[in-house]
DNA sequence: TTCAATGCTGACACCGGTGTCATAATGTCG
DNA sequence: CGACATTATGACACCGGTGTCAGCATTGAA
């Protein structure tokens, strides 16, 4: 036997047409019993299997999705953020379970996706994940919708599509992070991160982290903040330089977890001890975060529970049914910073 | 227009046939300028894209290779190895720049792969990632050998076909590690990882550290070593047992960072000093080990460097060409751990 | 006995490209 | 001017499945 072997290989050695093999195959109720074993059995014999791209040539569908990944271009490309590595994991496991297959993508420019995987049918639908910039992408969102394209996205909104979008409650998280601090005591806080609305993730948590104090009464210091995006670089720098500018503060919120590990480096460079001067909060619970010194409080957001979820809303779309609006949970681990 | 535009659609607006369209959109030399230019300008205006599965199932190949992950089943899924997702990363991003797709799968079980994406023409050929169990894989590469399928693994090695393995040079790693040490004067040393045969890249790992100290006429004391698998718990545990079993040493080497990182925790509980009291030191240098305290001295594998190679070696393989074994060489990267 | 219903199977068109071959148009040279 | 090479294009088979429809045998009811 020379090349792979074909249904109708098949067909000829359990003397049947093809037809019925494809039918046995997939288990068709049409087929006899009898017949549906014994097309089986030479299937397994051959080391038969179908063939991908002749199925979903005829089909028109692939059973495979692809995730776009977009990267902080600013980013060294060996650092992957790990909390979306924690994200492909739960993504590749959750396709698993559904039969899908993953193709997986990086892209690191935002102007120019490669989001043809759709068109060319290479697969039935995409999941876009990044820190997004919720400006930039709006266009391209809308492109996709046009084409109708199926796709759901991490974080990120989509403009009048609130059900393309899964994310964590980062206000609700922002709130858990602040109440924590206030039951420590802390109430002089610092924020690192970008509460401008280019980054509607960083954004919502500064809202939620701000909203708690001023339940209690407490108004945050504007000039305690600073701006950095999500590295361990970017949160090192932006702490060092409030402490340049001599700003005081006994508590810290960071909009990430990398960022809260690149603050507690500045901190200490700055003999300011964590958390006896300041308690560190991130936000993300990477895996790193359990592991440095002192392990890092955070707000956990539900990786397993999110990918599973943008897998089955995408399903969902591609199938045509209804999706709501998905909003996960977080949940406060607290751990030696801040305590 | 419903549906997807095809290139019978782009024959009738362009006024060519549909072969011409075919060859006009790959370039072909053999079709005028002129009537290139027009197909190209129609296909873009109907936003075309060549179906892939038509395309594949003709030329019966997929430009898509799929990444096999093997976790070791003791971890916990949600944490999945640093080290391998830097790897993904740069396979990620090779495969991107020859213009091959990825497939991405992880494997649990090592005894039941789902390796037939070769078969199904869903890809060219596997990658296999993991910390591999040298015995337990050779039976299955031996069917993939027999059944023709593209493939090259990462550490492990295949019987009589060095050509389909790419590692580093955990051995000359090793060493490096051990001439660091005995640098730093610290010649009593424990070991944390695997030295039996079940895990080939640690066993190098430990018999170039274990020669380097041969070499200057130190025999590595057999007690003062702790089997553990790559994962932080592992690591913590057998470091825990050495110092429960009162074993005295003032350096130790992990077989990887993850163990490392477990080593440092469990020292750090016995209130022995790193590095006053013990110098740790790793290997893999994941993201996690600058961070950790004291940062890690460790080995560092260029996993850049090893996702190329790994794309590379296999395309050789699936264009037939001839590849050959690949080495790559490991570095020392000196950190707060061992000074 | 006749006809319809049921169960099972085979023939065949089709999915959307790619590659081969035939052919028409044009140019070149002795 | 005829023989032939060159260039550009169209017709068509083909990749390996899936779905539809027709056909045949068997059974049961009328």
């Amino acid at each position: 036997m020379k090349g792979k072997a074909t249904s109708f290989d098949i067909a000829h050695y359990a003397g049947v047409s093809q037809s019925t093999v494809s039918r046995a195959l997939r288990n068709s109720p049409l087929v006899n019993e009898e017949t549906r074993r014994r097309v089986h059995e030479v299937a397994k014999q051959l080391n038969y299997k179908v063939d991908k791209n002749a199925s979903n040539l005829r089909t028109q569908q692939s059973s495979t999705l692809a995730l776009l990944l977009f990267e902080d271009p600013t980013s060294d490309e060996s650092q992957i953020n790990p909390f979306f590595l924690a994200m492909l994991g739960s993504i590749t496991r959750a396709c698993a379970k559904e039969g899908y297959d993953l193709l997986v993508s990086f892209q690191s420019s935002s102007s120019d996706w490669q989001a043809d995987y759709e068109d060319s049918h290479r697969a039935d639908g995409l999941i876009l994940l990044g820190y997004g910039d919720y400006l930039d992408y709006q266009p391209k969102f809308r492109t996709l919708i046009e084409q109708n394209t199926k796709f759901v996205c991490w974080g990120a909104s989509v403009d009048n599509r609130p059900d393309l979008t899964v994310s964590c409650d980062n206000y609700g998280g922002g709130k858990l992070a602040a109440e924590h601090l206030l039951a420590t005591g802390r109430t002089d806080c610092a924020f690192i991160g970008d509460a401008s609305d280019h980054s509607p993730e960083f954004f919502a948590r500064y809202q939620g982290f701000k909203d708690a104090f001023m339940d209690k009464g407490i108004k945050l210091n504007e000039r305690k903040m600073a701006n950095a995006i999500s590295t361990e670089e970017s949160g090192y720098h932006a702490t060092r330089s409030l402490i340049a500018n001599n700003i005081r503060f006994n508590s810290l919120f960071a909009a990430s977890d990398l960022i809260a590990i690149g603050a507690i480096r500045a901190l200490k460079e700055a003999k300011i001890k964590v958390p006896d001067d300041v308690h560190v909060v991130g936000f993300d619970n990477i895996s790193i975060a359990n592991f440095v010194n002192p392990p890092l409080t955070t707000i956990q957001q539900d990786t397993t529970l999110a990918g599973q979820m943008l897998v089955d809303n995408l399903l969902k779309l591609i199938r045509g049914e209804q999706v709501e609006s998905t909003l996960l949970p977080p949940r406060l681990i607290i751990r030696g910073s801040s305590v």
